[in-house]
DNA sequence: ATAACTCCCGAAAACGTTTTCGTGTTAAGA
DNA sequence: TCTTAACACGAAAACGTTTTCGGGAGTTAT
């Protein structure tokens, strides 16, 4: 890189003090209008560009938020990232994208980095394996210190800070009741191993809503599918027993099942219909297309980093931890 | 956020100077065993952390690779940024990532941000409006100022830097060869306008082979989409004609043009044969999926930031502007 | 006793900014 | 002629760190 222009070689040059060009370059009215035009116009022919590091060092602030992601190559969450990244510009932030790939490790290490200085605020949405541990030392050492910070999606109610969700349940019951009121009385579940507390939730959702239309809510029709393995031969087995309709934890199982279905010569809707989660574009574009909870993930993404700007931009007040919870709500398609 | 503690603070407290405290961090062989002790005990239990922009400006350097892209929800773009993310990290680098959202004036103003110093170097797509304008002095005067950069996918030759992309040639001609070898004889083309230039590119490759099959390579069989407008209703046309395969420049166009063709109970792949670019979720879970052309994009990433940090670390040694080419292949599937 | 050497540590500069405070010059007012 | 005020600028501190250099105290060798 070459040698970049600063306020000290301008000074050296034109023979005046660096606090002088500094003002001079704030239009200050201290410094008299030749010696401004003279120092403006030898920046401007320099091009000279104030260093950021030493702006942010000095006035100990970065504008800039930290974001750590367990995926990126996900509908929901590059949604999100596009939520959380409109809501910054508007701010005048920017923001810096890490990912955990779901590992706890990965997901401290970026912690670390990110919270020494470099940014002014984090956005997390937790890693797989930092929730099977339930490690969260690092994201209370982030609270312990004061340091403003919002989790989405992934949350830990021991972690005392702002939050921003899905109306998990409420979106499982929602699905299912759909499904219910087009005259579905064997509704099957795939979901994904407990631990994962969404899936968890949803499944809340789901039961919720058979009981209450007292339908069969046998256990045998939950499918829990291990990612470990082959997914769509798990999936398969769903038709081993007599169903008429299907709510999938996520597109692609619903996709899976779909693609399963032809397979096996069962027509979707008619034979069995299909309602997946995450709105994305398998969703859209698969055909038949498949009827799906969208999850606005561009609105969390806003709504997180209103949350935290909100927090940066007036510490000291010590709000309490506040949560916002995002309905979702179903796009109905061919599928069901 | 809580007041940091620092050097300083330590120094003070202990009562010795901040040299003494640092290279006491450092293990220095300066410092005698038992200050050394005393002042690691002192950091350990108030967590001392340094403070990264401290160190950045001292260092002038950052270990951050800026990153910015024409949009995110994509399949495409975050494969790449992926990629980006596991070569920056296996280097010790981080990602800092903006969105130009296909504009001109927000892809100028994320380079000004991250060029002030805040980046070691530069990843960048540039945008689509960028591309129309022909307007490159932002990313001309980045290679005056010598900040390494490296684009990929959308490049531009007259910028002289290091640059990743794609076989788009080679790719319209394999992804023709294909539907060509499947005894196919009438072959449209659903393309873009041609200022992308990743279009007009497939294109060439998709012309050279029907004219070396000596297939009727009528213009009429090419239908440039317009983005602006309804995308369905304009892929509807293709069917107008005789026509018994389609090439398709992206996922979507493909996945649109199945859902008409069914609607229109025309049946894939016994009639028509299609294939897609990207390869993407929607090509892998759509029913039928689809035959498509596979990009890379993580390899993509890879490369490009490897190409960077190589030249951000060889810096001086004034490298010529290298180009890879990463080539696709087809990942035959149900539709063709 | 002096020289030389080792061991520990501190002062100061450097990275690039902004800002507070002070100061010298000039012009205006008494 | 003396005081005061306005004007234009510079010195220095601050943000937090690392590193070079120098030096005092103690020890060893001559």
């Amino acid at each position: 890189m070459k040698r970049k222009i600063t306020i000290k070689t301008i000074a050296k040059e034109l023979g005046v003090s660096t606090s002088t060009v500094s003002k001079a370059l704030r239009d200050s009215h201290e410094i008299s209008i030749e010696t401004k035009e003279r120092i403006k116009a030898y920046a401007d022919y320099y091009n000279y560009k104030p260093n950021n590091l030493a702006l942010q060092l000095r006035n100990q602030k970065t504008m800039v938020i930290g974001v750590i992601l367990p995926k990126i190559v996900h509908h929901f969450f590059s949604t999100v990232i596009k939520g959380i990244e409109a809501g910054a510009t508007k701010k005048g932030y920017h923001i810096m994208v890490c990912f955990s790939n779901e590992s706890h490790k990965s997901e401290v290490d970026n912690l670390k980095v990110l919270s020494n200085g470099s940014v002014d605020g984090l956005i997390v949405s937790i890693a797989k394996e930092t929730l099977e541990n339930k490690d969260f030392k690092h994201l209370h050492g982030l609270v312990e210190e004061e340091i403003p910070l919002v989790l989405f999606d992934r949350v830990q109610d021991s972690i005392l800070c702002d939050k921003v969700v899905v109306d998990d349940v409420g979106a499982g019951y929602k699905a299912t009741q759909h499904l219910v009121s087009q005259g579905r009385k064997k509704i099957a579940m795939l979901s994904t191993k407990e631990h994962i507390s969404v899936g968890s939730l949803r499944r809340q959702g789901y039961m919720k809503s058979l009981k209450e239309n007292k339908l069969d809510s046998n256990e045998n029709h939950v499918l829990e599918i291990d990612a470990s393995e082959d997914e769509k031969e798990q999936i398969s087995h769903v038709f081993d027993q007599e169903i008429d309709a299907i709510f999938a934890v996520n597109e692609i199982y619903a996709a899976m099942a779909i693609q399963v279905a032809k397979e096996k010569k069962i027509r979707v809707p008619e034979d069995v219909a299909v309602v997946g989660f995450t709105d994305g574009l398998i969703s859209e574009y698969s055909s038949p297309s498949i009827t799906a909870v969208v999850q606005h993930g561009f609105t969390m993404g806003e709504q997180a980093v209103e949350l935290l700007i909100d927090r940066i931009e007036n510490e000291g007040d010590s709000l309490p931890p506040r949560t916002k919870v995002i309905s979702s709500n179903l796009n109905v398609r061919e599928s069901s």
